[in-house]
DNA sequence: ACAGGCGTGTAGTATCTACTACACATTTTG
DNA sequence: CAAAATGTGTAGTAGATACTACACGCCTGT
């Protein structure tokens, strides 16, 4: 189920069809990575690589890093820090939008965001 | 700035002055891990424990287990699983609600718990 | 045809994580 | 005062993380 590879596989490869810069091999050197690892860790021989690495790939594929880094099983560092801040409080929000409809989430976000509440 | 150790220290030796059970050596063996190694992880000789140690460790303690994380710097496994599922929805939430003043995430809390929104 | 780029296989590695094992001197308790 | 318990120092370690280095054979463009 290596669910980030396949995903980068894909989506490299649509990319590559009109832009031969998205070859392993190119990809991998404006990531800083060495090609035999990008390609490994397309198959899913290597887990994901680290925060840093995966940051970089998003903005090559043109993919929120948010999204990407979840794919790995991780979270962005900034975001770690923002609910060590305030653990229990976040804790506790988190669990209980859990079992939110998504809807009902857009909605708490778009209120927050706009400020109107 | 081992405020995760100092804390725990703390913590123990004031449980410690009514209760022997608190000693280095006793709590180490509930919550299992040799007498040194709880002694240096207190004294931030060694980082925090992994998240299964500091779970119990914060049952011993009596205290918040996602608060005793946080201090660690690490989030609860079953939080990162839900924020996993909706990345984008869970960072642009946590995002705005980072320059939020307190009692305005407090309230917001309440309302999702409460479900009167 | 052959130089260059291509994807991939094998092997290896430095650093980190999360601890254990044991010995030691000191303090406390019966 | 002897036995037990206590805190800590030193040394070591299995497994994970996050990669590199290099070679190989295939395919493509000129």
């Amino acid at each position: 189920m290596s669910n980030f590879g396949n995903f980068v596989r894909q989506k490299r490869e649509k990319l590559r069809e009109s832009d031969r810069a998205y070859s392993v091999r190119q990809l991998a050197q404006r990531i800083e990575v060495e090609p035999s690892f990008l390609s490994k860790v397309e198959r899913g021989l290597e887990p994901p690589p680290s925060e840093a690495k995966i940051v970089l790939l998003a903005k090559e594929l043109g993919e929120d890093p948010d999204a990407l880094l979840a794919m790995a099983g991780k979270i962005s560092n900034d975001l770690v820090k923002i609910i060590c801040r305030r653990p229990a409080l976040f804790a506790e929000l988190i669990r209980e939008l859990k079992s939110m409809p998504k809807h009902a989430v857009l909605r708490l976000v778009r209120e927050v965001r706009d400020g109107d509440w």
